[in-house]
RNA sequence: GGCGACAUCGCCAAGUGGUAAGGCAAGGGUCUGCAAAAUCCUCAUCCCCGGUUCGAAUCCGGGUGUCGCCUCCA
């Protein structure tokens, strides 16, 4: 299994720090407002690669945190006249459900950084008592000079920095990469007692203390998307190796950017898509397709009309266990033949060479045709291939509500009165009645029933 | 200004030295009373120029274009 590292740029042979374990971290929502499709994008990957490495059977730990302190908190809650913490529970709520929604599976653990001041307040004591850190009026501030191996995952250097220069000079900073861990609190922001003063946490400080806290000092994969790299992670790295003097993290995973009509999303653009305003218009497996049609590093350009395009590719695989009637056989018990598993080995190989989820979609078409093929030509082992397609298609997160999906029959009643419709329709067409057979057809076309004239008869499917 | 990424069929997108996966769309055939569905078939030499090599979409150099980071951001 191969993994891009961001910190050496190439992909790396992914080796966990314990055998048989992987502890992973990623970074979650700041909860100032419901996330969008570019948050998705990143959280959808993330538990895809928890999920896969579940399925190659190692014990998984994922944890996410939740940012519920913070200065988009402090301003969100006066733009909705509601207190700090009652905007985080809003926004909290609504990141469960939105997830939910995805057909994301829960982390083990959703720490919040408000649960976690204390141990906040004793890092930053520690890096201001080993030099590391310095305090200016309440302000405490890590050195980034007094950390060598600064900028090593970011690639950037001291000197670069400084020549960056569009960064607002502050005087009470030595460097002015240097960063903030402790932020004295302003008249009526929320606040906790410190050894500086009141005030509150810097952002990049929570992480580095709840990753260490749950999963220990050093880490196997630790995750988000590009922009975090820097200074984010960059800083996590600082705070947590000055410590420890250990490796924070072993693989540092970066996902790509979503754009809109190749323009970065931002709300004074108005290209603003919020995830929950986007699954109420789509299936969330149209999404899920849409986003894992493209190799996650990349950035994606999102626009409804891919989105319906992925609605279509995703439709037709369910149409492929429509084909061969996968409801009726679903409970039996199937065995892969052993030529069928080199679909399966494709499929990992995919997914081993750093998470090539676009080349494993193709595995699945592929056999979702096989099935078709199997079930037409020869009716062997087309079971066995719907039960593969179903098994390697839902690691990626798809067939989740296979039931509803693919449901021909509503309920008893309904069931009959399409069966006496049709046979109706087939009276009529005996008769050549064409006009009021089609009528039938077509009325039944709009309720989303569909109707397949087939050498057998006549048959019929919800459509979808 | 500094650092970096990318450019493959109408659209989306794999592919990191051995002769272009997959999806969507499109066209044609079969089936059908007509349709739909299904099914079969068709559909690219990889931004430009130069180089390395027996051989390059894949490596090197130079262009052109797009994008990202350097500031809160998934």
């Amino acid at each position: 299994m191969r993994i891009y590292n961001t910190l050496s740029k190439t992909k790396e042979e992914f080796v966990p720090v314990e055998p048989g374990q992987v502890k992973i971290y990623a970074c979650g929502p700041t909860v100032y407002n419901y996330f969008h499709v570019g948050n998705a994008r990143t959280f959808l990957f993330f538990d895809i690669v928890r999920t896969y490495l579940t399925y190659k059977g190692y014990q998984v730990k994922y944890i996410q945190n939740l940012t519920d302190i913070d200065d988009k908190l402090i301003q969100q809650s006066i733009d909705e006249d509601l207190p700090v913490n009652v905007i985080a529970e809003k926004y909290i709520e609504g990141f469960f459900t939105d997830i939910e929604a995805l057909g994301l599976r829960k982390a083990d653990d959703y720490p919040r950084a408000t649960e976690y001041i204390i141990e906040m307040i004793e890092l930053i004591r520690k890096l201001e008592k080993e030099g590391f850190a310095y305090n200016v009026n309440g302000d405490v501030y890590f050195s980034v000079a007094s950390f060598n191996g600064y900028g090593k995952l970011s690639g950037k250097n001291l000197e670069e920095l400084k020549a960056g220069a569009r960064v607002e000079e502050n005087p009470d900073k030595k460097h002015h990469a240097d960063f903030t861990l402790w932020k004295s609190a302003k008249p009526g922001e929320p606040s906790w007692d410190s050894p500086w003063g009141k005030g509150r946490p810097g952002w990049h400080t929570e992480c580095v203390v709840m990753s260490q806290k749950l999963l220990g000092d050093s880490i196997d994969i630790h995750c988000g998307a590009v922009d975090l790299i820097f200074p984010h992670h960059e800083n996590e790295i600082a705070q947590a190796e000055a410590i420890t003097g250990r490796q924070f993290v072993k693989y540092w995973m970066h996902g790509g950017f979503l754009n809109i009509s190749g323009e970065k999303m931002s709300k004074s653009l108005q290209n603003f898509f919020l995830t929950r305003d986007i699954l109420q218009k789509y299936d969330a497996e149209a999404l899920r397709f849409f986003f894992l049609s493209k190799h996650y590093r990349s950035t994606i350009d999102f626009s409804e009309e891919l989105i319906k395009e992925a609605d279509r590719a995703v439709k037709s695989l369910y149409q492929a266990l429509n084909e061969v009637d996968y409801s009726a056989f679903k409970n039996e018990k199937v065995t892969i033949p052993e030529e069928m598993e080199e679909f399966r080995q494709k499929f990992e190989n995919a997914m081993e060479d750093d998470f090539n989820t676009a080349k494993a979609i193709a595995v699945i078409f592929e056999l979702a045709k096989l099935t078709k093929i199997n079930f037409l030509k020869t009716r062997d082992n087309y079971k066995a291939s719907a039960f593969l397609l179903v098994e390697l298609g839902s690691i990626l997160g798809f067939f989740s509500n296979l039931d509803e999906k693919l449901a021909t029959n509503l309920n008893d009643l309904s069931g009959k009165l399409i069966d006496l419709l049709l046979s109706c329709r087939t009276r009529l067409k005996q008769e050549k009645n064409w006009q009021l057979a089609d009528l039938i057809r077509d009325d039944l076309n709009e309720l989303g029933i569909q109707i397949k004239d087939t050498a057998e008869g006549t048959i019929w499917r919800l459509n979808r």
